[in-house]
DNA sequence: ATATGAATATATCAAAATGATATATTAGAA
DNA sequence: TTCTAATATATCATTTTGATATATTCATAT
């Protein structure tokens, strides 16, 4: 992943809401966008200290005397750097599906074991869209507020996809059945 | 990424169909699977490296005469790997979506750049939804053979998914626009 | 024939992401 | 009070990514 370290526009994006911690940051990723885009402290706190270094973001001390905690804040510099981004069309896509790569190779093992891991995936994605769903139902009372409505269509691409998923699941256990 | 190297993996499946050079290894990543798993030369020839170090793969002559060519073979020791990895119930899915990284941000600057993310995402699934769909037809005609109906499978989910994702472009644009 | 460019083929590297773990502190519950 | 869970920062080895270097082979146009 050489060129363009993208937790940075994580963290930005983040930041352009509320001051947040490294840790808060990680909360945040592991919250509403996790489905479509992961963080770890392995890379989110070194590109907290590279991004300081650089001017994108500022450190803010401890407001109530809190040890040790290390709240930061979006610079005018980090704001422009994070717009030219958004506004850039270039974008990079990926699926990484374990499930799928199983499935492919099946030929090795036979049905019953595609079928176990067609089952898994089927209850794994129905948890998940429970959740996203519940999600989006708060979300369309107010969709006025504008940031609403971006959070709603990330999470009801979520919701769309994930439908299609289980779809394919009983298809797919209809044809290996 | 540590604890397990999974292009591994995507390299045992592959070598158990048939043998294959670093090179074709790549181009077969590039076909079929590369809508759900990526490869490169930087992770496959070093893993091609290891794995014949530690007995799961083995070097092939060059039958022909072809200079510098290098086939690698599956041993006994690598299908049993392969098997063991495929009937583990335990799988890494995950997304990376920076389309929908952008989206949530979209916030910071407008509707306008957010519909205009969202057609240039549109056009690129409409193309590769078009070389699904005719591959999975391609299959559909030979399910018998059983290993095509796992590729049939992994295809379908892109051809169900990519649809899916269509739906939910005209229903973002509506709401943006 | 031969130049030229595209495809084939192997290899390596810096930068980044992953996933795990180490270490403290703090808040709340038993 | 003690224990546990949550908060918080940090670091590390392993792996992936994406780019580039290098050389050969093959088809085609000149």
């Amino acid at each position: 992943m050489a060129r363009e370290r993208k937790i940075d526009m994580v963290i930005l994006g983040l930041l352009s809401h509320e001051d947040l911690t490294g840790y808060d940051i990680k909360k945040r990723i592991d919250g509403a966008i996790s489905f479509f885009w992961k963080g770890s402290f392995g890379n989110i706190y070194p590109a907290l200290k590279d991004m300081e270094a650089s001017g994108m973001i500022q450190k803010k001390a401890a407001a109530e005397g809190g040890r040790g905690k290390i709240s930061y804040h979006i610079t005018s510099t980090g704001k422009k750097v994070l717009k030219e981004w958004l506004k850039e069309e270039q974008v990079v896509n990926e699926l990484k599906y374990e499930t799928l790569l199983k499935l492919f190779f099946g030929g090795n093992v036979g049905k019953a074991v595609a079928i176990r891991n067609i089952e898994a995936f089927e209850k794994k994605i129905e948890k998940e869209l429970m959740i996203l769903k519940k999600y989006c139902e708060t979300l369309k009372d107010k969709l006025s507020e504008e940031d609403h409505l971006y959070f709603y269509l990330t999470a009801s691409f979520g919701v769309k996809s994930y439908e299609a998923y289980l779809e394919w699941c009983q298809e797919a256990k209809q044809l290996l059945g």
